[in-house]
DNA sequence: CGCCTTTGACCCGCGC
DNA sequence: GCGCGGGTCAAAGGCG
């Protein structure tokens, strides 16, 4: 769940498009991503929730085999900081859980609200219990330190190249 | 010139 | 078997 008027996301990472589609329940496309280094196959999907053109729903598929190229772009680099990690093997990538999924969401979300108001934060929950039981409890901001990664990302990988 | 977006077509799984 | 919805391909064009 991230709060941004553009759908090009700084994430630390390259993307190219490679796809849209047009979403049912949505008056907005769905944009397809994938990480444009070649042995790196993380893709993620870009949608705009319907009724709050300033929210986007981020989906990321996959981990990041390799560094973040954000110095290239120059990027803040708040990310690529916190996401230094060794790179994983391939075969424990395949078969990411939910929660690693999980995982990911709060990281878009500490980067780009951090200039919203809490007041926003507040309606935009309220408006998700209105109408919208299929985002569940485990979506919303209960992650508000991201420096809470630092200890849950490396639990993920081998340590051992 | 290289990288990226756009966009229609294509593919595949699923329900009827 | 057919239609539909969601995901992907690839050619063409834009832009620094």
């Amino acid at each position: 769940m991230t709060k941004s008027e553009v759908d090009q996301l700084e994430d630390g990472y390259r993307w190219r498009k490679y796809g849209q589609k047009a979403v049912k329940n949505s008056p907005y496309p769905r944009s397809y991503y994938r990480c444009t280094s070649q042995k790196c196959t993380v893709k993620k999907r870009v949608e705009r929730s319907f009724q709050d053109p300033t929210v986007v729903i981020t989906t990321y598929e996959g981990q990041h085999t390799h560094q973040s190229p954000a110095t290239l772009r120059g990027n803040t680099g708040l990310l690529g900081h916190s996401m230094m990690a060794p790179p994983p093997r391939l075969s424990t990538m395949r078969g990411f859980n939910a929660a690693e999924l999980l995982m990911q969401v709060p990281i878009t979300a500490t980067t780009t609200t951090t200039t919203t108001t809490n007041n926003v934060n507040q309606g935009f929950q309220g408006y998700m219990n209105l109408g919208q039981t299929s985002l569940h409890e485990h979506q919303q901001f209960h992650f508000p330190d991201y420096g809470l990664l630092q200890d849950i990302v490396p639990s993920f990988l081998p340590n051992h190249p």
